[in-house]
Order: C-alpha cells, then sequence, then structure tokens
DNA sequence: GCATTTTTCTATAAACCTATAGATTCTATA
DNA sequence: TATAGAATCTATAGGTTTATAGAAAAATGC
C-alpha cells in the first residue's frame, strides 16, 4: 500500500486501471456475481495480489461509484452557474450528462446499478454527490420558472428527477448499443423534455391544471 | 416435483408463494447476492426443500421475470386494442405501468435489473414479451402521429422507449419510498411526456381573455 | 385406519470466494 | 552495483454456496 505523501506517478496510474478493471468487472457481472478474481484477471495479476490497490471488494465498488460521480458533478455545477438561457442550459445539462456515459460509462452503470449494495456508510459521500447534482439541476428548473421561460405548473423536484431517470435510460441503452450516437439521444431527449409529444392546437390555451404533489 | 395433469392448488399455491419470496429476496438483495437459503428462510422452510419447486437458482429467477412481464403485456395490449383518444390511452397506459409496480412491484424490479444475469437462452421469451410491450406502446405513439394528435415529428420508437425507461425510473422509486402516490406520479409523468416543460410563448391566456382574432 | 402420494427435512459433496501472511521479484536511486 | 522500498506471487484459512439423494413427515383418497 503507498502511503508517503510523494504518491509515485507509477502506483496512481496503476490504482487508476485497477479502478477501471473492477468498473468494467462489475458493470457485466454485478457486484456480487462478480469475483476478485475477475478483476485480478482483467488486470493480468493474481487474485491476492489486488489487495495490494483496494483494502477490500467494497472498497473497490465505492471507489468505482465515487470516480463516476466526481465529474459529473462539478460538470452540471459550472452548467448551472453559467449565465445564459434556460433552454440551452439544459441541453447542455444533457448533452453533458450523456457524455458522461461516454467516457466513463462502465463506472456510471456501476454507480446507478449496484451502489446498493453498499452499507450505508459508505454511500454517504456518494449521497452528497448525488443531492449536489439533483440540486443544480433542479435549480435550472427553478430559475426557468421565475424567468417564465419555464410553465410555472411544473414542479421542479419531479422534473429534474424525471430528467435523471430518463438519461440514465439512455445512458445504458448507448452503452448496450454503439450505433446509438449521444448527440441523436440527446437531441431527442431535449426536444421531448421541452416540448412533450402533444400536437399543438391553435388553441395555446390547454394547459392542464396540475395537483402540484411534493414528491420525496 | 408436481407432474400430474391435474395440479393440485395445493401445489399452485405455494409454487406461487415461492415465486413472491424469490422476487422479494432478489429485488432486496440481486440475485447474485441472494442465497437460496434467504428465499427458504422467507417461505419458512428449509434451503434444500426449495429445489422442490425450482429446477435451479437460475430457473427461480426466470419465473419471477416471466410472472413480472405477464400482466404487464396483457394490460397494454388491451389499452392499445381500445377505442378513444390518443391522450387518454397514454395516461392509461402510464397508469397501468405504474400499477404494476404497486401489484407486483418486486418482481418488476427484478426484471429490470437482474433479468441480464440470465443467459441468453433463458431470456428468448422474456425478450418476446418486452418487445410485445415495447410494440404496442409505439403503436399508440404512431397511432397518434397519423391521426394529428402527436405532433408529427416526434421519433415514436424513441419516445415510446423513453417513456418506458421514465416509468421504470418512477417505479423503482415508488417500491423504494411508500409515501409517493402512484396517482400523482401518473399524473406528473403524463403531463411531461405530452406537454414538455417550456413555456408557452403566446400563451397569456391565464389572465387576457382569449378572442378569436388572437393567434399565434 | 391404511396405503399412496406429496411435501419437507437432513446431510453432504464439490466448488468457489474473500482476505491475509510471508516469500519473492521488480524498480529506482545513491 | 548495492540497497531500500514497491509491487506481485503463492498458499491457505475459514467461510459460504448450489444442488442432490435418501429418509421422514404430512396430506390425501378409499
Amino acid at each position: 500500500m503507498q502511503t508517503t505523501d510523494k504518491p509515485t506517478t507509477r502506483y496512481t496510474h496503476r490504482h487508476e486501471r485497477a479502478v477501471a478493471a473492477a468498473a468494467a468487472i462489475f458493470a457485466n457481472k454485478g457486484y456480487h456475481g462478480a469475483s476478485t478474481r475477475d478483476i485480478a484477471e482483467k488486470l493480468g495479476i493474481q487474485q491476492g495480489s489486488l489487495y495490494y490497490y483496494f483494502k477490500s471488494k467494497e472498497a473497490a465498488l465505492e471507489e468505482v461509484c465515487l470516480t463516476a460521480l466526481r465529474g459529473y458533478v462539478s460538470d452540471i455545477e459550472s452548467i448551472a452557474h453559467q449565465p445564459g438561457e434556460v433552454e440551452s442550459k439544459l441541453k447542455t445539462a444533457i448533452a453533458a450528462h450523456l457524455a458522461t456515459y461516454e467516457h466513463n460509462n462502465e463506472a456510471m452503470k456501476v454507480h446507478n446499478e449496484q451502489r446498493l449494495y453498499l452499507p450505508k456508510e459508505r454511500r454517504k459521500q456518494l449521497n452528497m454527490l448525488g443531492s449536489r447534482y439533483r440540486q443544480q439541476l433542479e435549480g435550472i428548473f427553478c430559475e426557468g420558472v421565475s424567468s417564465g421561460q419555464l410553465r410555472e405548473d411544473i414542479d421542479c423536484h419531479f422534473t429534474a428527477l424525471s430528467l435523471i431517470g430518463l438519461c440514465n435510460y439512455w445512458g445504458a441503452q448507448l452503452l448496450r448499443n454503439p450505433t446509438l450516437r449521444p448527440e441523436d439521444v440527446t437531441e431527442n431527449c431535449a426536444d421531448i423534455l421541452l416540448h412533450g409529444c402533444l400536437a399543438r392546437k391553435a388553441a395555446t390555451s390547454d394547459i392542464e391544471p396540475q395537483t402540484d404533489t411534493q414528491v420525496n
């Protein structure tokens, strides 16, 4: 285990490779379905040697999830704080979310599907990052409502969560189906979310009253 | 194992209980994280006795997934074949989808999250049912476009999949958070999907009475 | 109440899995 | 090139898991 203040670049590099290998294996087989031997094999080392990089299998899962979220959260924060129209912010946010799947696809999938197998204590940091993401996104929707760019009767919390659900769904599809183009998916998601799929009637007054219940 | 042509109601009943127990355990711990001992314990029998009902753990997973899909598919088919406005059909479809989560919640969750751990051969029937569901839903969207009730520039395939993704996301939330009301979630999902969240530019109709000359 | 069938139990084989300890090889630097 | 420390290997303890076989108990039909 590396303990000096100046971690060797060699260790850092190998450690990253180990996290990536764990991500790939966990994404394919699931946390419990994967063995430490599988991960070691992918790295070309022996099963026992893996414990030089991870204190435990569980710690490996936590690291994979954390690497998935870090960039993802800082992305949305910079998007939310930039000036600009809400509509374009949302499109950028969707594009960034899906792009994360392109670059860090396995780790994101692991985070979404396997994170709950971590004990609660180990999920604290993860939950914080997740909340930050959600809040920033929700903030964009609120801003849109205040400024009149978005319908005033939408439930920002619900809508933000829905967008996350939608992006995660399509992110997983992108991972499974390489012929899907992220730009197309982004375009389509934004279109549905912003405009809906109902035809515009001549009258524009058909906004439904909505039971604005607090969700979650 | 039950082999006679007239299966005892007793066996049938107990078998159903076994499938439900497997669904609950798989939903909580994941397929690989769950042991046959866990399932047997939930049923109040010994681990070995479980094999009277299931040929293997894998077969149990397949059965759970199948029970989840069966009702769900026949629901959408009857909805799609009924006459009526596309808008109301879609709302009914969303409500039915989420209701499945209410009644059969654990099995649905298992289908969505664990099904890929089945080997391909075992997924054939599952894939067929899934395709039927998707096709019916897509058909509703296509019908809406043809009849002019939905925008003609939406991608029906993409939109149908998005709706499935959205419903599955909220279905899982419903399972985790019992304070969520399915009717509210249905309402909100339908609203976003149909109307989007962008403000209608010309729609000032809340305040100004709308005259027929005021067209945009 | 007896015989038959259904259902459950017990015990176990064979495989696999995580994590650790100590030996060994590699790498970089003085 | 000698040496310290980093990185990996080997071997294994201790535990869990699936699935099976045969005995035992429970339910059913007559």
